[in-house]
DNA sequence: CTTTTTGCAAATGATTTGCATTAAC
DNA sequence: GTTAATGCAAATCATTTGCAAAAAG
């Protein structure tokens, strides 16, 4: 397995935050709790949801600064995926590929065959120091993909 | 080479438009227009102004409806890479990869090296009918790498 | 006790919606 | 002529900003 990359998700919360050098709050711990476990994202709506239902009232802007420092600090990873709104997910090790449903926006998130990685570099990076490189299948959910088929029988 | 995959953008403007059973208007004609050539992409705001220096005066709503009808037909493709507004570019046979400052959102079209262009697939669609992998290379770009570093010398 | 974070309110900015007018077919 | 695209205005939604109060170090 590779674990070769980040491990810092393996510290408890509060270790995270002093080692990033933030100061540790019940919402940025309610954060990254409710961001925990493998393939979790989750938007500002939604994290706020989950922070209010852990810490009762939060304000919005609170969430966003949360998620902002916690971001900023390499804690969590912003991902963009649509026009909508963003998600945050834990930063464990490297990015790892979504499935977006160009219809719906259904996202989900996805992995490659066990260590078929692929290795991904531009052949010129145009003076860009790259850091990461993230990977976003576009496509149409199964949800969509029912409703998309009209008629049932010959379809193509 | 590739060229199995798309050329309709070998096709006249008209004829794409035609072809994806759109009407042909002046307004999609200059977005097409302007988006045409390697390596170009525009967002709803350019894509006005350069609709604005061909036709003269168009409203807005007119350049999000044009884009938005263009899209859904195939022949452009929407890049949302950051927060901010939405990229447009043709698309023309499969998507290229696209780096991106983390720092001020600058973005270059890259590209990987000749026919090294990876083969990306999930291990598990979850369902998912995959039509089109998209890159994102996040890094910092030339311009943010001089004004970060602090001192000169001893760099890491 | 100093600095950062939270809470509340209002602003910003991209994008969308609704409807009358105009242009494409 | 019929249908779809444009223009104008207003609405929506995610996110940001500014400042006083509260909490973390």
């Amino acid at each position: 397995m590779n674990t070769t990359s980040n491990t810092s998700h393996l510290e408890s919360p509060a270790g995270r935050l002093r080692r990033a050098g933030l100061r540790v709050t019940p919402l940025r711990l309610a954060m990254l709790e409710a961001l925990a476990g493998p393939n979790r994202h989750l938007d500002a709506d939604a994290a706020a949801a989950a922070a209010r239902t852990r810490l009762g009232s939060v304000s919005t802007q609170a969430v966003y600064n949360a998620l902002a420092a916690l971001t900023e600090a390499g804690l969590l990873r912003r991902v963009q995926l649509r026009g909508g709104p963003a998600c945050y997910e834990v930063r464990a090790g490297n990015s790892h590929p979504h499935a977006v449903c160009r219809v719906c926006g259904a996202t989900a998130d996805v992995d490659y065959a066990a260590d078929q990685t692929p290795y991904l570099e531009p052949a010129d990076a145009r003076g860009y120091l790259i850091e990461e490189a993230q990977v976003v299948f576009w496509g149409v959910c199964p949800a969509c993909r029912q409703v998309a088929a009209p008629k049932a029988g010959s379809e193509r």
